[in-house]
Order: C-alpha cells, then sequence, then structure tokens
DNA sequence: CTGCATGCAAACCCTTTGCATTGGG
DNA sequence: CCCAATGCAAAGGGTTTGCATGCAG
C-alpha cells in the first residue's frame, strides 16, 4: 500500500480544488490551474502581488485583475480563505491547509509589529475555540462556520515593559 | 449624591481622554478636541471619512489627512482602539467604549455580507473568551491585551440554505 | 462557434507624505 | 517665540472596472 505523502494530500487537495470548480460551471483555464497549483505547493501565505510575482517565476504572464478576479472566484466557491491582517493587504490560502492552521495574530499598538504564530497566545485561544465552538453555533445561530481569526490589540512584552 | 448618567460617564471619558493626550506631552489642539469630543457622543464607530464628515456638520473645516494623523495619534497613545474589519476601511471608537463592546463578527464567502452585534454568536464566543483569557496572555505570553476582535469566515443562513 | 475569461490601462478608494504656513504653550 | 500641528495637493498602495480580444467547452 502506498505510503499517503505530504505530496500526494496536496495534489489531492489540488485535484479536489478543480473539480469543485468546473463543478460550479466554471472553466478550467491556465489561469485558474497555476494558480490554485501554487497555493496548493505550500502553507505560505500568499497576497494578490505575491502570487503574481510566484506565477512569472513559472514563465507565465497572467495579469494582476484576472489574479485578483481568480481569487475573488476561489474564495466564494470556498476553495482558497481570505486572511485579514489589517496590514492593507488580503492573503490567501488553500482552504484545506487553512482548516489546518490558527489565525491568532496580536498587533502593536505602539511598534505596529504583528506578532503571528505565537505559540503561546495561540494555545491560550485554541483551548478557548475549540471544535465544540463551531458545532454550537451551526446549531444555535445558524451559521455555517468554516474558519476563524482572532486579532488582538494591545502591547507587545517589549513595548509593555517601557 | 449626584446620579452618574450616560452623559456624565462620557464627558468623564472624553476628558480623562485629553489629559492622557496632554501627559504624553502633546498639544490640545482644536481638532484633537474636536475629534475627541464626536467620538465620545456615541457608541458609533467612525471611519476617517465619516469623522471628517461630522466635523463638517460642526461648521469646522479639519484636513483629512489632520484626521488620518490624529487617529493614528489617539491609538497609539490608547485613546482610540482600531477596528478592522476587511473592508478596506479602518473604524475607531473611543477605548474606553470599545471595551464595552466586542467585534465578533462574520463575513459570508458567498454573498459578502458582514454579520454584527448578533447576539447568539457574540455570546458564544463571549463565554469562551472573557477576562481570565487576558490575564492567563499577560501572564504567560507577556503580551498586555487591550482588546480582541473575532472574524469568522463562512456562510450566513440564507446562502448555507441554498 | 459562443460566451465566459483574460489583458491592458485607467479609474478607484483609502491612506500617507512633503512642504509651506499657522497657532498652542 | 519656537516647534509641533495643520492644510493642501500630490503621491502611494492595493484593488476594481470597462472594453476589446482570446480561448475553453
Amino acid at each position: 500500500m502506498a505510503k499517503i505523502s505530504k505530496e500526494n494530500l496536496d495534489n489531492k487537495h489540488v485535484s479536489f480544488s478543480k473539480e469543485k470548480l468546473i463543478k460550479a460551471g466554471y472553466k478550467l483555464t491556465k489561469s485558474r490551474e497555476v494558480i490554485i497549483k501554487i497555493l496548493g505547493e505550500t502553507l505560505k501565505l500568499y497576497d494578490a502581488d505575491s502570487l503574481y510575482l510566484e506565477v512569472k517565476k513559472d514563465n507565465l504572464d497572467i495579469g494582476i485583475s484576472t489574479i485578483y478576479r481568480t481569487l475573488e472566484l476561489l474564495n466564494r466557491l470556498q476553495i482558497i480563505c481570505r486572511i485579514i491582517f489589517g496590514s492593507g493587504k488580503t492573503y490567501y490560502m488553500l482552504a484545506e491547509d487553512c482548516h489546518k492552521q490558527t489565525f491568532i495574530y496580536m498587533i502593536c499598538n505602539n511598534c505596529k509589529k504583528i506578532i503571528t504564530n505565537n505559540e503561546c497566545l495561540n494555545n491560550s485561544i485554541k483551548i478557548r475555540l475549540k471544535d465544540s465552538a463551531k458545532k454550537d453555533i451551526l446549531d444555535n445561530c445558524h451559521l455555517k462556520i468554516d474558519n476563524y481569526q482572532v486579532l488582538f490589540t494591545g502591547l507587545c512584552d517589549e513595548c509593555n515593559e517601557s
């Protein structure tokens, strides 16, 4: 029996995404295929511009407006998810990967630093917002939660000392 | 003994804000005073532009850049707080008022509707993120949490049905 | 072959910045 | 009086849109 490697899983997500697109009645164009492929390759967050540059590396030329239109479409079909850090840019990630991560971050009001991937902060919140919340909200509020992000504001350790 | 009315409380917040500004070494200019006054009048969220228009109603002419500069300053001094909905605009509210509210909202991936002030959603989350979390995070992670916002993505009740 | 998808450039929105002028302490 | 704060206009960054052309089904 074949081992299920990270690569196999990723490919599965990519082809699943393509299927979803077609089932929804959209054409599988070269642009859409490439964008899904790139997003499927890593757990990295991409904004429109960095995706645009990444596409260029593949010797393809996709207009920035197509990037935006594609990201909007993929998000609407829940193939990718949007992450908003309040930095002015919007970031995206394959929805399947998004569910594996938590987007819990903090912006320091003083030095404007964005603190992400803070194990301590993540754990403290994850414990409080674990899966039970999703079911709770679906049952009681009739909202189907796909994902969540928590943004904290305050003072980081350095700014709090001084 | 005088009754503590909503108005008295608000005025208290306003004068406290002005004090904080002066103590930090900044001048109490007409612009700053007016902006603090307007923010102190309601629990409404203001973005730079709606604040600009509100100031005009008071027959005052404050340049939009001053509005931005003042909001930036007041936020840094923690006199006001920033609310980020991912709509492209940044909203502000007097910090004292901010602590009374919770900014728990949901964006529907399909119809893009922003659901705020949903009692059910708020309660479901507030229970999980109550004050104990702040202390927890300060003690363990050395981050001084001033406020938090939770953004959910998924499908609203209407879009989930169809 | 038909209409959806694209590229391009221009427009758009929100926010920031440079610089000369003003006014608070 | 002096320097911080302001107004103005222009620039900046991210995103959207109109329109002619291209290509997937």
